[in-house]
DNA sequence: GCCGTTTTCGGCCCGACTGTTTTCAGTCG
């Protein structure tokens, strides 16, 4: 009978993020019409499980083994296989009926939650953000019970933001800002320890905003400061443990202030997601605990913490890194003593993939070698573009030639420094690298990326790119997903397929250190380790500033969970030159 | 709706700030 009205197959494949955004979605509907809450909160859990799936959606519903994810149980796992199957499902078709599609978006503006929403949808018949605002300059919501004056001014002021940002920041955006404020932060007298917590010091590729903490015994001070900083835009809110100001930039930020005793606590409930949060405040509840920012509690009496290790300790867990801390299996691994000790900063030697101004980069060969030696490494490893890459200056063989003459001679002068020859050869349409063997085999790397023609379906540009990486010249799988960050999604890809390619043929899977791309995504990375990948971190360099991103690289690198040892460019420069004669077959 | 050394029912994390309130609801993280 419900099959009936049905709609029919969808005409293109839903996808893990049509399935997190519609399960979100019901949470936010169940929250306007008033279900319980703990419903809304299953629905939330299970949209950030689906999200966070490395493995293929289908796959997982086909064998059953979505319904072995935790958050996941058997009424929402129908829910998905219909909406697999489907395009939606039920409950979904029932809410959508209820609620009116614009309604979601005006959970979007700040101070909108899902009682006002209902409240001015049921009294005003506002169904969008348009309609609010509307509503807003005609003094309507002013005069509505709960509301105020202030309110209606403070939502006019949240619409025209979130008009303007919308947006995310990037990572190294976000983290500049942050920094600077930190430091204003830290010369307040009396301040004693500070940090950057949330999703910054979690290494997220992209951040929505900015949490700082800081101890002191007088908060009024670092408060003032804060809130009268030269770039800040907007004071949100201001009190003595907590206030919320908007940069210049767009930013939002939160400072939050407590006791210096109370910084091993609150810089660990600063860190984590909130579902990371919530699981270690419930393991914490079950020891007989009471975990809050202010510390951890037995009955009335605080337990001496003297930092986060010694937290960890108390509730039975190893030290959670902070980029672990998604709830994705790191409070489990962390029982039984299982986290991996995690890639570092200083455990890289040198970096690969930096371009010259032998084709679009603006430094020279010489300037990027007494760059990368300045930043303390060993070698680095060149590419330009190919020439197929006209619009990126990429090489000819002439140049090719002209330019390998060149690297040697700074090898000779610049030893025991080396830098490595390489290639980005462009991945053709047909999955051919961009030229003959005899070039091909000049380079002591080759990595392959695709540049162009990003409109295949799924399956053409797999068949496309595990080609490339069948080539026994290749070395390295460049920016394996094509994604620029805030701006354009990857191509379609069947990962499972490049990974298996990868590990088979013994090809670096690159970790794009760039900070718009952070492609490989983290989320993948454990599974690419699994199946016998091995990575390699690069920082896409243009410019003599930009080798050092190899370390937004790292930070994605210990997201993913990876060692030292997953990751090729931590190796002395004999061992990377052993690895990369690797026989031509 | 999910989950289980609290195990198939009965719980489910915790606190700060604002604005509209005469004691607290709503929102946020």
């Amino acid at each position: 009978m419900a099959g009936a009205h049905k709609p029919k197959q969808p005409p293109t494949p839903v996808t893990k993020a049509d399935v997190a955004r519609a399960l979100r979605n019901v949470a936010a509907m169940l929250e306007i019409t008033g279900d319980n809450p703990f419903r809304i909160r299953a629905f939330e859990n299970a949209s950030a499980a689906i999200e966070d799936l490395s493995e293929d959606l289908h796959a997982m519903v086909e064998s059953g083994e979505l319904l072995e994810v935790r958050g996941i149980g058997k009424s929402i796992f129908a829910d998905v296989k219909s909406m697999l199957e489907t395009g939606t499902f039920d409950e979904y078709e029932k809410l959508r009926k209820k609620v009116p599609a614009g309604i979601l978006e005006m959970l979007r503006v700040s101070g909108m939650g899902p009682k006002k929403v209902k409240a001015v949808y049921e009294k005003l018949d506002i169904k969008s953000v348009d309609e609010l605002e509307q509503a807003g300059r005609d003094g309507k919501l002013a005069v509505l019970p709960g509301f105020g004056e202030k309110t209606q001014l403070n939502i006019l002021n949240a619409i025209a933001r979130y008009r303007k940002y919308a947006q995310r920041f990037l990572f190294s955006v976000a983290e500049d800002e942050a920094n600077g404020i930190l430091e204003a932060v830290r010369r307040v007298k009396g301040v004693k320890h500070s940090l950057i917590g949330g999703s910054l010091r979690r290494h997220r590729e992209t951040i929505g905003d900015i949490d700082i903490l800081a101890t002191t015994d007088d908060a009024d001070p670092v408060m003032d400061v804060f809130t009268s900083l030269p770039n800040v835009a907007t004071v949100i809110a201001k009190g003595p443990t907590k206030s919320s100001v908007i940069m210049k930039s767009g930013i939002h930020v939160d400072l939050r202030v407590v006791k210096d005793d109370e910084f091993a606590a609150a810089s660990h409930y600063f860190s984590g997601n909130k579902e990371h949060n919530t699981e270690v405040r419930a393991r914490a509840k079950k020891l007989g605990y009471k975990l809050n920012e202010y510390g951890l509690f037995e009955g009335e009496h605080a337990v001496k913490i003297k930092d986060e290790e010694a937290l960890f300790a108390k509730l039975g867990m190893d030290f959670i890194p902070p980029e672990l801390r998604e709830n994705a299996g790191e409070i489990e691994a962390a029982e039984e003593h299982a986290l991996p000790k995690l890639i570092e900063v200083g455990d890289i030697r040198g970096t690969f993939h930096c371009h010259s101004t032998y084709s679009d980069g603006r430094s020279t060969l010489r300037e990027m070698a007494e760059a990368a030696k300045a930043l303390g490494l060993e070698y680095l490893g060149i590419a330009d573009h190919s020439q197929t890459a006209v619009y990126a200056g990429g090489m000819d063989k002439a140049k090719v030639k002209k330019q390998l003459r060149e690297i040697e001679e700074l090898n000779q002068e610049l030893a025991p420094f080396v830098l490595f020859k390489g290639v980005e050869s462009d991945i053709l349409l047909d999955g051919r690298l961009d030229y003959d063997d005899e070039t091909l085999a000049s380079f002591d790397h080759v990595v392959a990326s695709v540049h162009g023609q990003f409109t295949g379906t799924e399956a053409q540009m797999t068949k496309r790119i595990v080609t490339a990486v069948s080539n026994p010249f290749t070395t390295m799988l460049g920016h394996p997903t094509g994604r620029v960050l805030l701006s354009r999604d990857g191509y379609p890809l069947n990962l499972t397929a490049v990974f298996e390619a990868c590990a088979a043929h013994k090809v670096f899977i690159e970790i794009n250190a760039h900070p718009y791309r952070l492609d490989l995504d983290w989320r993948h990375l454990r599974t690419a380790k699994d199946m016998g990948v091995h990575f390699v971190i690069n920082p896409d360099a243009h410019h003599t500033s930009e080798i050092g991103y190899f370390r937004y690289g790292v930070g994605i690198a210990r997201k993913g969970w990876l060692t030292k040892g997953d990751v090729f460019n931590t190796k002395s420069t004999d061992g990377v030159r052993a690895a990369l004669r690797k026989p031509r077959s």
